[in-house]
DNA sequence: CGCCGAGAAAGTGTATACACTTATGTGAGG
DNA sequence: CCTCACATAAGTGTATACACTTTCTCGGCG
């Protein structure tokens, strides 16, 4: 049996970040290196690494001489991601329109301006994001764009949670589409407050939800 | 020789990164874990550890099976790390106007409004760095508050580099005053637009002084 | 002189070993 | 029945070993 290199912390450090992503793990429930090694066929030592690594994104945390623990769900923690999420894109929004070129622009309108683009994926909370990346990769800033991306990715569980609400739903695509028209007529002050709303909006939904889901867990 | 637990990764992280913040690596450099290890006198797995905490941080790179690497001094990269926090300081402010208590507004004011604190520190980009961190605490967002402390630990040498330049260390401590006057009176919008406008000076000074740093780099 | 390739050296990737710390269980004493 | 002490188990922290990969070196060849 060949030691495949360089890809085991790789392929470890993926699987526990989807796994933290999702509810894999229990809300501020201890991680143990060995059990994670002996699941997953490597030893321990990729499985710090890529546990460490988890640690700096802010999917773990970690104590001395106690080991790593799945963060736990704090309400006022996904808040201020929120909090964060609208001043990064509203800034985002206002440099696309003052700088995107009319080809990109135009582009991105029609991709993302089409109401039956929604049908083309799995789920409602996937098009918001990919709705939400691509908006963030018009500011021509790449590191915003991909620190946006990990923001994303940090609260994917309650974006999917606020979006199993029907009207929620609807209303999110037909914030999307004013969006999309005052970028297209470059109004930068009009459609950084339409967006920064649409992102507070989502905000209070997504907490009602995880509040709500945190209500069920501790019944249940 | 006792073997002290649990503190092994923490010195070598904290020499790592201020060796990284500074110019204590060659941008771009390879960095070695044997060597490193040997200088601090303890084995290569600390040293790793601590290396991938400095990835994700984004002071280091990474690339499998040929090791880490400082990062590169990227002029593009520091512009956009200005502008994120530009786009962060500015929410910030917009916050703290709306909802900071009087007496912790008080307490900033006289602490930060007084001419002759600069005094007090040994050198100006660390009163920068102090009323500029001081100010995004008042927002009432910690994590807001740790990114833009992060980000400011990144920039930290181009922002001593800026305020090498005499004329410019007044108009950072003039600009500083009309901040917090308009926080004084809460003006959200004016206060935010010079605060904006003070970083994105900043930034173009902070990139002429690296500009200057790099050549002389090359021809030295 | 430059280029190529084989062998050696250096360096990374991961498993394993073991010292040390924390958690767990158990039985005596209150 | 509680609790405290102590033994034991479980788990973390780091060193070390070794397989594998990359890089360096150097001699032969065009």
């Amino acid at each position: 049996m060949a030691i495949r290199r360089a890809d085991g912390v790789e392929r470890v450090y993926d699987r526990l970040r989807s796994m933290a992503m999702g509810f894999g793990f229990e809300p501020g429930q201890k991680v143990k290196e060995g059990a994670l090694a002996a699941e997953f066929g490597v030893s321990r030592t990729p499985v710090r690494e890529a546990l460490n690594r988890l640690v700096s994104e802010g999917f773990m945390s970690f104590v001395p001489n106690r080991g790593f623990f799945c963060r736990d769900i704090d309400l006022d923690e996904i808040a201020e991601l929120y909090q964060i999420r609208a001043a990064l894109e509203g800034w985002a929004f206002r440099a696309a329109c003052a700088q995107v070129q009319a080809g990109e622009l135009a582009r991105f309108c029609s991709a993302w301006g089409d109401p039956a683009r929604p049908g083309a994926f799995a789920t409602l909370d996937l098009y918001d994001a990919g709705f939400h990346a691509a908006l963030a990769g018009l500011c021509g800033n790449a590191l915003l764009a991909r620190q946006l991306g990990e923001i994303g990715d940090k609260i994917g569980v309650f974006r999917n949670l606020e979006l199993e609400d029907l009207r929620r739903r609807e209303k999110t695509l037909s914030e999307h589409q004013g969006i999309v028209e005052a970028l297209a007529r470059r109004e930068a002050e009009a459609g950084a407050a339409l967006l920064e709303r649409h992102i507070v909006e989502s905000a209070a939904n997504a907490l009602a939800a995880a509040r709500a889901r945190l209500e069920r867990a501790r019944a249940g």
